[in-house]
DNA sequence: AAGTGGTCTAGACCACATG
DNA sequence: ATGTGGTCTAGACCACTTT
């Protein structure tokens, strides 16, 4: 563990367990790194991860204030990255609809995931639930250049466990967009809902850490699991 | 100018004009280093700010490389401090519905402006349009404690600017929550939408730089202004 | 083994808020 | 005037990826 994720950590649970009370004021900087031994920097960089976590709110010339405790049930977009990252206390599992391969990718495919013609994928499709109830459909496109075989057994767990370990592709970084809108009557049905109600269309391109895109999932979610918290500074 | 804002804006004009191109690698740190006449930890501030603006991606032992330019269209959440924030190269106007004091705030407006017993707040209610297309409908409660004095003439244009050159109070951070939701007849009526539409309903609470909660608005956002883009990493 | 980004330090100096 | 957080530096050392 890392120096100032310790520090973080060490005043996190101050925080948590209501020494530092919301609207009070932290030791100064000066304080702070006496008290934990350790450089000027190093007490930046641990309140800076506890500002993106909502935590404090730091002010020139004033001090460190202690902020109110985020409402529960909601995600932080500024700490997890993406959507499904903050669930991992809760049990996700899977249902497969369908897995096979894509001959002739669309242009939407082949511009997402930068195709070369005569380039094929795996298609991948899921209902996911979290603590058996649902929670989302889950449509995935995968580079067989990059993921030479996709079966029913992997889809059923951890597609990216699996390419990790075994295909030792290490993931780089994603893109995220996403939109209000309506469920059709097919996707309404998967996910026990009525044709028209409303939800979140989510799309993510994962990319290695060299930048070569090998991913592109389409997700509709069940409108009760789309509440969102962003801790915003200035 | 900062000297990390200085480096980051020359980089980021040179990812913009295409001299760095997707996939590409950046120089080393090493070279940036020596390029810009800056330190080290003064070039890494300013890859940060590229990194949170979806730019670029580091890779410890291999590089830094040019990520895909975002789609247009989407809202950057990590470098737009909330919604309107990005929306500066538009032209928002107002069309104020009702501005009036609330003798006796209900539990919910207690709680999220921390009122005490007696506290009274203004209420303003605004149909926000952009580029003359509508835009939302907002609903703003402000302490009177601190804002003393509210009008139609003030909720024509900026609140804000008003409270920040009038009252003197400094704006430090606020606290954001969004969900999706359907529109009632009422709102479907003044954005010109079918009652049940899909819809985001954003809340927003804001802080003076010392911690005095000021100002809570209820947003609700027509259905296609509402397209988000988080740049993810890991 | 060499090259890359990331951590950590001590210390100088700056910008802002408050009494 | 004082105390607060923020910027910037040079340099040592570490962790990971590639050759």
């Amino acid at each position: 563990m890392l120096k100032y994720e310790e520090v973080a950590l060490k005043i996190r649970t101050l925080l948590e367990n209501g020494i530092y009370k919301t609207g009070e004021r932290l030791p100064s900087l000066e304080q702070l790194k006496a008290d934990y031994h350790v450089s000027k920097s190093t007490v930046i960089k641990a309140l800076e991860i506890l500002e993106k976590e909502g935590y404090i709110y730091q002010s020139r010339g004033s001090g460190i204030f202690v902020r109110s405790p985020k409402r529960s049930g909601y995600i932080n977009l500024f700490t997890s990255n993406g959507f499904t990252d903050d669930l991992k206390d809760h049990r996700i599992t899977s249902r497969v609809i369908k897995v096979c391969e894509i001959k002739t990718p669309n242009t939407e495919l082949q511009q997402r995931l930068h195709l070369t013609k005569q380039e094929t994928v795996y298609y991948v499709q899921r209902v996911r639930y979290i603590d058996e109830k649902v929670l989302c459909i889950e449509k995935s496109y995968f580079r067989r250049k990059l993921i030479p075989y996709m079966s029913e057994d992997i889809a059923k767990g951890s597609i990216f466990q699996y390419i990790e370990d075994n295909l030792k592709i290490n993931i780089g970084y994603s893109d995220i967009y996403f939109q209000i809108s309506t469920l059709n009557q097919e996707e309404a049905l998967l996910l026990n809902q009525t044709d028209g109600a409303p939800t979140l269309r989510y799309e993510q391109v994962f990319y290695t850490q060299t930048g070569v895109p090998f991913d592109y999932s389409q997700i509709v979610f069940e409108q009760s699991s789309a509440k969102f918290y962003i801790p915003s500074i200035k």
